[in-house]
DNA sequence: ATCTATATTTTGACTTAGTCCAAATCTTGA
DNA sequence: TCAAGATTTGGACTAAGTCAAAATATAGAT
């Protein structure tokens, strides 16, 4: 059922090994760069090229199968958890970034007083700070 | 009081007509990147190093006058709103920027469930959606 | 008003993250 | 197994931003 080929097929995706292997690679380094996983493909498989990960990327990103974070200050980040509502908190120091429910509820963030005429379809929110390891190093 | 020059002056920084400069650009046009207020900043004083606009920029958001936000997919952007808590609405076709204020309160999304051991000091929040132009182009 | 020490600005090379394109290769359905 | 179409590769290219050294401007003291 949660079989990565068949994920795929699902989604009308040819079933490529770079697929597949990118697809592991989110799962198993989550909220990596398209570099670092890039690394983590290539330990698997033995190589891929730069633009298969980015086009791998953006193409599970597109079917919603994975979902990519843009923080300020670095490359983009991926991960696989995609069925819930959560953010980011992000450490101002180390960079590392973990998983945060969302405070309100279910879909909450998406409330807004004044929305301009726009329709709104995402809350992107990150949190910055500095996590417990950098806080004891100072 | 809200004098450029001795804004600047007050947070011990000497005053150079490009700090002035970049600090009217940032004011004149909010939500601009660094190379359209270069350009704003050529308009009024002839010329300015692109290195001299990401310095002064900088050290502007360092001492708190302007703030820098950074949208996936878009270079920084910088206004010289810092006074309140506000957010972001950004248009996907467009992507014109727009402020909305903080639904919560005064500074309210600092509340998370679990903060895992972190010391929060900022949430940003970026709303993304269509804005009513682009939605009724379509 | 001038000088000097210090800070800023300029210039130009460089880096990082990502995109574009054409040729080669692989998938899938027949 | 084959052909058509999609994907992957390789290499050049772009955008946004940073680094470092030389030239210039600022501010406080004389």
């Amino acid at each position: 059922m949660t079989d990565p080929a068949a994920l795929l097929r699902q989604h009308g995706l040819p079933v490529t090994a770079q697929r597949l292997a990118v697809l592991r690679a989110v799962s198993r380094r989550p909220h990596a760069t398209a570099d670092e996983l890039a690394e983590e493909v290539r330990a698997e498989i033995g190589a891929i090229s730069r633009q298969s990960v980015y086009d791998s990327l953006g193409l599970l990103e597109e079917k919603g199968l994975i979902r990519r974070i843009q923080p300020a200050g670095s490359a983009a980040l991926y991960e696989d958890r995609v069925a819930d509502n959560h953010h980011h908190l992000i450490c101002r120091t180390c960079g590392v970034t973990v998983d945060v429910d969302c405070v309100v509820g279910k879909a909450p963030c998406l409330d807004v007083a004044d929305h301009a005429g726009f329709k709104i379809d995402e809350a992107e929110i990150i949190y910055w700070g500095t996590c417990s390891a950098c806080l004891a190093k100072k």
